[in-house]
Parts: structure tokens; sequence; C-alpha cells
DNA sequence: AGCACGCCGACT
DNA sequence: GTCGGCGTGCTC
């Protein structure tokens, strides 16, 4: 119980109050009370009571507001002994909080994903010799002793390995007393990155590059710099040495990757330059794991960290440099809970704490195109490729005039390309980004489709499981042989290629051929591993792959790339398609041509004059980034405008909530939803910069109605609704 | 987010 | 008669 006898001058002494940001989708943080003998500053990650449980939280700035009751305050259970969260950070988080408008004991969270790592890692147990000679000197126990002489501590089993001989051996040296016990800290999870430790081999354009970034990184400072060039064109050995300046002062590095990209290929090549691998973050870390790389990140002993988007939310001691690799990759954005594209906010926490970022990718996404454009980013192109390696030549094949036989997608001069290409002994690559057998079965006598009974979209046919699957939720059943409507047997039928069904055509013309798909669902990493690495010793022929053919792996001996059906994914509605194909089409008809040999891509199209096509084949992709940017300019759509909808609940969270959702669904991919109580309504629409309409929820909404109606010029829309879009501008980032 | 509480429909 | 679904309100 605290203390609450009368003060000096009669008045209770006031227990300290401070501001905390607990896990919860409050608008403000929460006052709790600071123990007398508590040592706690903005920043210290604190335990606290909150409802029946103890939750991690964070002492955030500012004065306590001072506005709640005495009577529910309570006290800080305990302060973890690990580093603050620096000011910085505390402002990072603060801002990414208001731009997402998410509560922001939700982006503390996203900090504070590492359960255990706020206590100091234990110390580890050691052996030291004493200097006390044992009884009797067996064979095992010199070896040991010859090891030990120097006086160095040795962790059990390390002493045991490196002396050849079993743990026992070093147990009765201990009991003995010519080992003590001594402990250790716990070793670094990664060995320290060399700057020197190989050369950098760059040489014409790349070298200029890197010096010209070398620059930014040693003037100091904000600076954001935007590398593009084609795959292959050394934009990874050129941002290598921007990491290498930064190690050389001393700061900390995050290079952030999309998901998929954090290969082992990636890890390699970082510990061929710096003879280290980098620390590594993402979803799927073992918790230990993860816990010793938050905790490492904070303290210093981690110097790289090579990460997915949550990365960003490290506790860097001393960050000096982000990089941001595939910028273009939308696995970059996070869409549930707090909304955010981990590239912007890279960019936002490089200011904040005033030090470069570098942006990389081969297909810059349009915003980053503008922002180099208006002189905001640097940009370093480079303009060729390594080893003199070619890019392939590019044509269209235009499906109204040749089009595939009757039941087949492969249009003859597609096939005849590829006949070619094995004749000559090479690799040819169909793409085709549909997973399984075909998106849509029916039945020829009902008419009935398959669909998911958990959320509406078409069940997908994968043949080679016998399973019909949902691409949606992953619900999946065995291929029925009857209609479940009808009852009707034998009559389902495939609607649309996926790869599998490619697959069965390519078998159908080339028996001979060595046919390889390449497809995510089809076995593990390993599998995926194995597969590749055949491809590489020319152990296929024809690969049909999806799209993680087009993600950072190389076919040295591929010579053709034959996109199926290039149109995929250009009218989906997403205002982003036009750039997706582009940048997908890039990527993968990039995948060819690094073998020395001429190599040719082929693209099935029903609209040979599209842009996108256009661009693609005749290798002008300024001529699409112009286009696409004034279309964007004019629908008002990202880079030039934000649409945020405020849902204001009245009365009802959960329509608010589903709402939400659908918006949130539907609506452009920058945009942003928040939902509010009225009370928090009028305080996030003061606070934001932002123009707005809104869009309220519950039937009690007359109150609402008069508030909006003196907020802004349009009044209430609906009945129960007023809809609130909010353009905010995105540079606003900066 | 989590958890308790209170309100309505379907059951041992 | 209760069990349990869902909707609502509260947590410093």
């Amino acid at each position: 119980m605290r203390d609450d006898s009368p003060g000096l001058f009669g008045s209770p002494p006031r227990p300290r109050v401070v501001p905390v940001l607990v896990p919860m989708p409050a608008p403000t943080a929460y006052s709790y009370a600071v123990p007398e003998g508590m040592a706690v500053e903005p920043g210290s990650i604190v335990q606290v009571p909150l409802g029946p449980r103890q939750v991690i939280g964070v002492v955030w700035d500012g004065p306590d507001a001072g506005s709640v009751d005495p009577k529910k305050l309570r006290a800080i259970t305990k302060v973890f002994d690990c580093p603050p969260l620096d000011r910085n950070m505390r402002t990072f988080l603060d801002w990414v909080a208001s731009y997402t408008l998410s509560p922001p004991g939700y982006v503390a969270r996203m900090a504070l994903r590492a359960p255990a790592a706020f206590d100091p890692e234990p110390m580890v147990e050691g052996f030291r010799f004493s200097g006390i000679e044992p009884e009797k000197l067996t064979p095992a126990r010199r070896k040991v002793l010859d090891l030990a002489a120097d006086g160095l501590s040795w962790t059990k089993s390390g002493l045991a390995h490196a002396s050849g001989v079993s743990t026992s051996v070093i147990d009765g040296l201990v009991k003995q007393g010519v080992f003590e016990t001594v402990f250790l800290p716990p070793p670094p999870l990664v060995a320290r990155p060399d700057p020197e430790f190989a050369e950098s081999r760059l040489a014409g354009p790349q070298k200029d590059a890197a010096d010209e970034i070398l620059e930014g990184v040693r003037a100091g400072g904000f600076s954001v710099a935007l590398i593009d060039g084609v795959t292959g064109s050394g934009k990874t050995e050129v941002y290598f040495e921007a990491i290498a300046e930064t190690l050389r002062q001393g700061k900390q590095v995050l290079i952030l990757l999309p998901e998929i990209a954090l290969t082992a290929n990636f890890l390699e090549r970082f510990q061929d330059r710096f003879g280290a691998k980098p620390g590594e973050w993402h979803s799927d870390l073992a918790t230990k794991t993860r816990e010793k790389v938050w905790r490492q990140c904070a303290t210093g002993d981690i110097r790289v960290v090579a990460g997915a988007r949550s990365a960003l939310f490290l506790p860097f001691e001393d960050l000096g440099l982000i990089i941001v690799d595939e910028e273009h990759d939308p696995a970059f954005k996070q869409e549930d809970r707090v909304f955010y594209n981990a590239r912007d906010m890279a960019v936002v926490r490089a200011r904040i704490s005033g030090f470069p970022v570098v942006l990389v990718s081969a297909t810059p996404s349009v915003e980053s195109q503008v922002n180099s454009q208006n002189g905001r980013y640097r940009r370093i192109h480079l303009p060729t490729r390594f080893a003199g390696a070619a890019l392939p030549d590019l044509h269209l094949i235009d499906m109204r005039r040749h089009p595939p036989e009757r039941g087949g997608f492969i249009s003859p001069l597609l096939l005849k390309a590829v006949g070619k290409t094995v004749e000559r002994q090479e690799q040819a690559l169909l793409f085709l980004n549909r997973r399984g057998y075909a998106p849509l079965t029916l039945c020829r006598v009902c008419g009935h489709r398959f669909q998911c009974p958990q959320c509406s979209s078409w069940l997908v046919e994968h043949r080679f499981r016998g399973q019909i699957q949902c691409h949606q939720c992953g619900y999946a059943e065995p291929t029925p042989q009857a209609c479940p409507e009808c009852g009707t047997l034998d009559h389902l039928v495939a609607c649309g290629p996926g790869v599998e069904r490619i697959a069965e055509e390519v078998e159908k013309h080339f028996p001979d051929a060595r046919t390889l798909v390449l497809s995510s669902d089809l076995g593990g990493v390993k599998r995926l591993r194995l597969e590749l690495e055949a491809i590489a010793n020319g152990e296929a022929d024809i690969v049909i792959g999806t799209q993680l053919v087009a993600k950072g792996h190389n076919f040295p001996l591929m010579t053709l790339v034959g996109i199926v059906d290039a149109d995929i994914g250009l009218a989906n509605g997403d205002p982003r398609a036009a750039e997706r194909t582009f940048q997908l089409l890039s990527q993968v008809t990039g995948r060819a041509g690094r073998t020395g040999r001429k190599s040719h891509g082929l693209l099935q199209t029903f609209q040979p004059m599209h842009p996108v096509m256009q661009a693609i084949v005749s290798g002008d992709a300024e001529a699409f980034y112009d286009r696409e940017i004034l279309e964007r300019e004019r629908a008002g759509l990202p880079p030039f405008g934000r649409l945020v909808s405020i849902i204001i609940s009245a009365d009802n969270r959960i329509d608010a909530e589903t709402h939400a959702r659908q918006l949130r669904q539907a609506a452009p991919s920058e945009s942003g939803v928040a939902v509010l109580g009225p009370a928090e309504a009028p305080l996030a629409l003061i606070r934001g910069r932002h123009r707005f309409r809104l869009l309220v929820h519950g039937r009690r909404n007359s109150d609402m109605q008069g508030f909006v109606r003196t907020m802004l010029a349009n009044g209430p829309k609906e009945r129960r609704s007023i809809q609130v879009q909010v353009d905010v501008d995105p540079q606003s980032f900066l």
C-alpha cells in the first residue's frame, strides 16, 4: 500500500503520475502512478495492471493530463531492465499513429513484439582454469588443460568440443576445483560484419552510383536516394557500399526486404561481402531468436538487420541507414490493424532521426518515380547489366490473330518458340500467375459454380492434389465426382487456365521434354529450393511457374520466357492494376537473358495496344510512368490523393467495424479508415491537417449530424451514415 | 484487445 | 427452468 499519511503541510503526498501507452485501442495514453523509489523516464518499458491482467506498456512523453479520477489510478508493476525507447523512436511512433489514424497504443505495441526480451538475457555459465592442478592427470584431462591453461573462460560444451572429450571430463575437473564457475555475457547472435571484409569490385556506372550514394552517407543527415536499374545491374553491390560506409561510422543498418526475398541467397551474398550474416527479422522466427534479435538491436550488439516490414519498428540503439530493397513491392504494406507502408514509414523514421534512406527497385513505384522527378528523392540510375548480359528481346503475341487450338491456352507461335528452345537444349519458362488447374469449376448440367462456404470466392481445382481449394481463406475439400447441386456425375468442367493445366498442355505437345511446375502450394520451402537448384543445373527443359519465379531467383540457362496471359490483373478494379502488371511482367521477363546467349520473351495478350504492353516490349519505362502519372493526377489517386474515411460510431460498433472492413477492401490501397467514438471524432478531425467528408454510424446520430454540418460544408448523406472522405497529400509524410 | 455483463432464443 | 450466442461497455 502507498504511504497516505499526511504530508508536511497537511495534504497527502501526491504520487508521481506518468502517461503510459498500453496495447489498447484507446485514443491517448493512460495514467499510472509511479511507486516510491521506482525510476522511470519517457520510453521506459513497463508492466502495468489493466483490468484483470498485466500488460506491457511504454512510459510516454509529456506531463500527465491529470484528468483521471485519482481513485482509478493504479501503480506501475515493474520497470524492465532494458534501454528505454529513445526520443526519436517515440516521435516516430506518434507520427505513425497520427498518419495512419491508429491508436498510439497499437503502434507502440508493434515496437514491443518480443514477449520476454525486455529483461536482460541470462548470463551463460562458463568455466575458467583456477590454477589448481588436478590430482590425477589423465590424457583426456591433459587435452582440456592444454586448451584452458591461458585462463580464458569457456562454456562447458564449447570446451568439451574443442578438446575432443566428453563433458563428464569437465564435470570431474570442476568437482575437484580445477575449474571455477564464471558467468559470461550471452554470445552475440551474429558476428560483427566487417566493412573491409571483401574488396568492392565495382567499376563503371556501378562505381559512379556507389560514389554518389556514399556522398550522401558521408554528408550525414536525412536524404533519400532511389536506385533503379534492371535485374542484374548490380543494385545490391552498390547499396552494400553504403552499408559498409555506415558501419565504418559505427552506426547500425536496417535492410528491409519483401518477406519472400529474405532468402538464403541474400544472406550468403551479404556474408561474402561482410564476413558475417546480418541479423534476421521476419514473422516465422522462433520466439527465442526473435527476443534475442530485439534485445541485441536495442543494446547495439547487432549492427545490421535484414528483415520484413515489421523490422522497421525494432528499437535500434543507433540506426544510421535504411535500405528498402524492391521498394515497389506490395508486401511492404501492412493491411490489418495499423495500416502502413513500410517504405514510406522508413523515409519518415530516417527524417525524424536524420539519416539517409536508399530505396531500390528495377521497377520503382509510381510514388517514388514522382518523388524523384520532383527532386525529393535523388535518382541513381544503373543503365547496364553486369558482365554484358543482354536483356531479352521482347515481342507481343496478339491472341486474336494467333489463337490457341481448341481447349488450349498457348498460341502456335509460343509453342513453336518453346520447341526451338528445347531443341537447342536451352530452357524455357512459361509464366502464369494462377495456381492450380483451373480458377473456376462449374457443372455443365445445372451451371452450379463451386464456391467457398466460408468466404464465397471461387474454389480452385488442384488436380495434382485432387482437391478444390479456396485461395482466399485456405478452405479445401476433395474434388467431388458429382455436382453437389444436381447430383450429375462427371459433368464438372474446368474454366480457364492454371499452371497445372498449362503443364498438361505442354506435356501433350512436348512429351519428351522434362517439364516442371513451380508453384508455392506444391510442397514447402525445402522442395522449392531443390527444384530451383535442379533448374539451375539444367535438369528441366520447360518450367511453368507462378508469381514466385518473378522474385529474385535466377535461372542462368533460361533463354525463353513466355507469358501465358499478360492481361491478367489489368482489369481487376485496383487503381494500381497497370502499375502492378508493368512491374510483374518486367520482373518475369528479366529472369531470362543472363546466359550470354540470345534470349527472348513472348507475351500473349488480347490488348497489344495497351500502354503497359507497349511499354514492356519497347523497353520504354519512362513512357509508361509518364502516362500513369497523368492518369493518377487526373483521378486524384495515390500519390496525388489519399482517401481517408473516418467512421464515427455513435451506438453501433459492430456495424461500423463491418463497414470499415468493407471500405478498407474496396478503397484504393493507400486509403485509411478509422472507426472513432463520437467523443474522439472532433479531436481526430481537428488534429489532422485533412480535408474530408464523413461517415457516421448509428441510429442516434442527430447530434452527430449537427456536428458534421458545422464542421463540414457537405452535410449528412444517407439515412444512417454520412461519408467523410479525407484527402491527404500523401507527400505530407516528408 | 480482452473480459464481464446482460439480453434473447433453443435445449440438456 | 438453464446454456450460450451476440452486442455493449470498460479498462488508467
